[in-house]
DNA sequence: TAGTCAATTGAGATTTAGTCTAAATTGCAT
DNA sequence: ATGCAATTTAGACTAAATCTCAATTGACTA
């Protein structure tokens, strides 16, 4: 957690930014987090902690934190981009579920060795890549028609 | 092309929902653009031809359209709902360059496969997936610092 | 052919995630 | 302290998408 905030005051240090209190809160605020969030959710868990960061630095934060490596730009389940850092958390895809909405995390080792070769034989430099799979979790399942 | 008339009018049919002439021209509209569009674009082309649906019908009709299975929602390059149809046009993932926004699209087997048996082995029965890959083209690769 | 009624449409208001702006504030270097 | 660039805030703004509701359509039946 505290070498996090070292990675991240390092980062903005390397392009001449500063650490700011508002920037700190939001990054404590997306570590505390333990599942995917919204902008929207950290600005009120912000708030609930009683700290005060406008909307705008929180948008402004988040672009900074994933630039940074610190935090992912996760699945779209619907129209709002999710977030989650990264810390203890390594690279998986997604099942979400289009009933509970659910998501069950996966990591198959295969899969991404797959995805390299194609970026390989197209010549893509790939940044980063994300899997959405929709469907009905073992629970829903059998409650649909 | 006319299979597809067949497959909505059918589609919509089984649901005691009407084949409009609307409903006629957003399907129309969709199969003739070969390529991804959002619904912006679809309104545009529409009225290009000069047919005039309001831009809730083509929303509407859109949704229509993905739940009969004739055109898919795709990657979301940034926040706008990309669609793009089905007919003579296989499941695919999609490589998404950064610089220009180009859309190369891929199949390959074994990630399918894998793909598949991890959702097998999570009881997750699966409806759709998709997969969005983010980097540089061979083109724009070099162009970048 | 007229009458009925649910499905449908269009126009425009509304929502909402996210961005932008301008003025005030902060923090660092001198 | 002073100066200056970076930063923050509040609120205006944008744009995609949804919602509302009155008017229209179209299938069916008498």
């Amino acid at each position: 957690m505290d070498s996090t905030k070292e990675k991240f005051k390092t980062f903005l240090y390397s392009r001449g930014l500063k650490f700011t209190p508002e920037r700190r809160f939001v990054l404590e605020e997306a570590f505390i987090i333990h599942d995917h969030f919204e902008a929207e959710d950290l600005l009120l868990s912000i708030r609930r902690h009683n700290r005060r960061v406008s909307r705008g630095t929180v948008y402004r934060t988040l672009d900074l934190l994933v630039e940074s490596g610190l935090v992912r730009k996760v699945a779209f389940i619907d129209k709002h981009t999710h977030y989650e850092h990264v810390y203890g958390h390594d690279h998986h895809e997604h099942l979400i579920c289009l009933e509970c909405g659910r998501v069950i995390e996966f990591y198959r080792e295969e899969l991404e060795n797959s995805l390299q070769d194609v970026c390989r034989k197209n010549n893509f430099n790939i940044k980063s890549h994300k899997m959405e799979v929709l469907g009905y979790c073992k629970d829903c399942d059998h409650k649909k028609p």
